[in-house]
DNA sequence: TATGAATGAGTTTTCATTCAT
DNA sequence: TATGAATGAAAACTCATTCAT
C-alpha cells in the first residue's frame, strides 16, 4: 500500500541494540537523575514512546544498560582467564583483560564504575556484580594458595580481593580519563603494585604492626 | 512551664553545622540528585528557605559538604602520618587513620566516595581532593625509594599510588556497610597487601609479564 | 455516543494559538510579573507543561505576544495609510486604523502599552516597535514638509512625532476603557488635536516663548 | 549609658523620608514586582523590620511612593501655573515645571509613568492622579475658550486634555532617557506642537474628515 | 528603636510517563 | 509499529512578612 522503504521498522533485536547504546552514552555523560528519556530517545534516533515499549520505565533502561556492559566485562575478564594456566598467568591475563576492555568501552565504564555507584535503586544491582568478579579473584587467590599448600580464612581472603578489584578499579578509572594510555601497559603496573605483593603473602610473608606504644 | 530549652533561634554557626550535618546525611542516602532541598530542611529540623539563605543553593551546599567532609579526612591523615618516622611507619600510621576515620564518618564517606564521582558539577572538586591524597601517597612512595637509592619514573609512581588509593578506597567501602568491622584490622589487611608489595618493589623486585606468544 | 468533537488533541499550530490568545488576556488584566503560567494554562484550557512545549519559558511567551500584538498593530496602520495619497489624509487613514485597532483588540493593546513599558526585559522590544511607528510618523511629517518647501532639524522632528504618537496612545488608552467610544470619532478628535496644529506648522508658524523676565 | 553616637536613633521623619528615597530608587530600577523589600531595605541602609513598622506592606509603601512623588509633581505645575495670567501663559509655564521635574527627579517619574501604569492595585490611585493633571488642563483649555467666547462639549474638552497630557507623558519620557537634553527647550518644542494646534482650536477652526467614499 | 532568625505560600520549570491516532 | 500531543507530580528557589530578643 505505502511506498514506504525499509528505513524504519528494524526488526527488534536490532532496535534495542540501538537503543541499549544510546542509552549507555548518555547515562554515561549525564549521569542517571540528569539523563533526560528524552535525550535518550533522541540520540537513539527514536521517539519516546518506542523507548518505553521495549524497554521499559527509566530504572529499567538503566538496569539494562549495567546489566549488558557488566555481562560484558565479565565475559571478558573470564574468557581470559584461562583456568589451567598457572595462579601469575591467569592474573596477568585478568588484569589485562579487564583494562582492555575499559579503555575500549569507556561509556560503559563510566555508567558501570562512576554513576552506578550512588543511585539508590541500583546499589544492590552493582554491589552483586561487583561481587561476582571480586568471588572470581578471591577464588583465584584461594586456589593460589591451597596449591601452595596454605590456608588463609575466607574473610580476610575478601578483603585481599577488594584490595585488588578497587587498585585495578581506580588505575581503570584513570584510564578512562587518559584515551592515550596503553591499557597493556597499565595491567603491568598492577601486577608491579599486586603480583609482588601477593607472591609474599603467598610465600607466608605477613606484615605485622610495629610495637607502637601510644594510640 | 516546661523547661525547654531554646530550641528555635538558635545562632548562625549552630544552625549552619546542624544543616551541613544534616545534608551529609541525607545526601548520603540519596544521592545529589534523588536528594531533595526539602527532605535536608526536614531532617535538620528547619525550613526551606534558611537553607538557602545559609548555605545558598543545592550545588553549593553539597559542594560544603564535600569540602567539610574532605578537609576532614584529609586532616585526620595529615594528623596521623608524623613526618620523622620512617616510610613503612608512616604509611601504616596513614591507613589506620583513614580506615577509623571512614569507620566513625560512615555519612562523609559515602558523601565523598559514592556520591560526589558520577555528579558532573563536582567531579572536578573531587578528583582535587583525591588528587591530593594521592600527592602525599606518591611523596612517600618516593622519599622510601629515594632514602633506598632506588629512582622510579614520576608516572609509575602515580599509577602506584592510585593503585594503593583505590584498594584502600575499596575496602573503606566493605568497611562503611560492615559496622562491626575493626578498622584496625582492615589497616593490617591493607598493609599485608599494599607493604609487602611496596616493600618488594622498594627493594627493586619488579614484575614482568611472561612471554605468551598470541594475543 | 456523543457527538463531541475533537477537543484535544489539537495540531500544534492551533494549540499555539489558543495559548497566545489566552495569555495576551492573562497579562493584560494582571501584568507581566502578577501572571503566572499556571492561570495561562488554565486560560487556555491546557495543561502547564504544553505551554513550556511550544512557546518556551515565561518571558519568551510574554515576548511573543508582544511580537504578535504588535505586529498586527503595524500592519493594520501601515496597510491603511497608502502611500500615495496626501499628508493629511494618510494621517488620518492612520489614526482611525489605530483607534479602530485599540478598539478591537484591548487586550493585546493593555499588552503593548500598558504592561511591557516597566518590565525590564521588554523595555527594549517594545522600544524599538514604538520606534518604528514613530519613525513612519516622523517619516510622513518629514515629507509633508519638504513638500511644503520647507525643512526641520531631524531632532524636531522626532519629538513631534513622539507628541503625536503619545497624545494617541492616551487617547487610545481612554478608549480602551470606554468600550462604548467610537473609535473613528476620537480619531477626528486627534485630527482637531495634531493636524491643526501640524497644519500650522507647516505653514511655517512656529511658537515663541514671551520674554518672561524672571525664572 | 552608651557611647554611641547620633548615628542611628534619627527622628521619624527624617527616616521615613529616607526609606522613602531609597525605594523610589529601587522602585524605578526594578519595577514593583520585581523590586524585593530586602533591597529597598538594604538601599536605606536600615534592617528590613524597620521598614515595615515605618511604611507598612510593600503595597503601601508603593503607595507611599506614588504619592509623594505625585504630590510632588503636582504641585510643581499647579505652583508654576500662575491664575491670573493669560492662557498661553500659564500653558508655557505649566510644560515648563513639568518637564524641568522630569528632568530632576528621574527616578520618581519612572515610578510613576512607567512602573505604576500596568500593576493592577495601583491603576487606580495613578488614574486618580493623572485624571487630577487632566482636570487642571481641561479647565484651562475651558476657561481660555471661554474667554474666547466659544464653547466646546466637556467630552471633547477632556479628549483634549488626555490628548495634550499624553503627548507631553511621551516627550518627558524621551526626556528621562536623554539626560543631556534641555528641559526648557522641550517646553518649547511642546508647545509648538499644543499650541498652534491649540491656539487654532481656540480660534474655532475645526478639521473634518475627507470625504472618503469607501470604508 | 532595631534586628537577626525564621517561615508559609507561591513561582517557574522539568520530567517520566501515557494516550489517541 | 510508531509518534505527536498531553499531563501529574515534584523540584529548586524566592519573597513578603513576622517573631523574639
Amino acid at each position: 500500500m505505502s511506498t514506504t522503504p525499509a528505513f524504519r521498522r528494524l526488526p527488534r533485536a536490532v532496535r534495542e541494540r540501538q537503543m541499549l547504546d544510546a542509552a549507555v552514552r548518555v547515562f554515561s555523560r549525564r549521569g542517571f537523575h540528569a539523563a533526560s528519556m528524552d535525550e535518550i530517545a533522541d540520540e537513539a534516533g527514536i521517539s519516546k514512546p518506542m523507548v518505553y515499549a521495549y524497554l521499559g520505565s527509566k530504572e529499567e533502561l538503566f538496569t539494562a544498560c549495567l546489566h549488558r556492559e557488566g555481562t560484558r566485562l565479565l565475559e571478558a575478564i573470564v574468557g581470559a582467564v584461562v583456568p589451567d594456566l598457572p595462579f601469575e598467568e591467569r592474573l596477568w591475563r585478568g588484569l589485562r583483560a579487564f583494562f582492555r576492555f575499559v579503555g575500549a568501552h569507556r561509556d560503559g565504564w563510566a555508567v558501570l564504575y562512576r554513576q552506578g555507584r550512588g543511585e539508590r535503586p541500583f546499589a544492590g544491582e552493582l554491589a552483586a556484580m561487583r561481587h561476582r568478579i571480586i568471588e572470581v579473584v578471591a577464588g583465584m587467590l584461594d586456589r593460589g594458595l591451597a596449591a601452595d599448600g596454605r590456608e588463609v580464612r575466607p574473610a580476610e581472603l575478601e578483603i585481599m580481593a577488594y584490595a585488588l578489584v578497587g587498585a585495578s578499579e581506580s588505575v581503570a578509572d584513570w584510564l578512562a580519563d587518559h584515551p592515550d594510555a596503553d591499557p597493556d601497559v597499565l595491567a603491568g603496573r598492577m601486577m608491579d603494585f599486586a603480583w609482588t605483593g601477593a607472591g609474599n603473602l603467598l610465600a607466608g610473608r605477613r606484615w605485622s604492626p610495629p610495637p607502637a606504644p601510644t594510640d
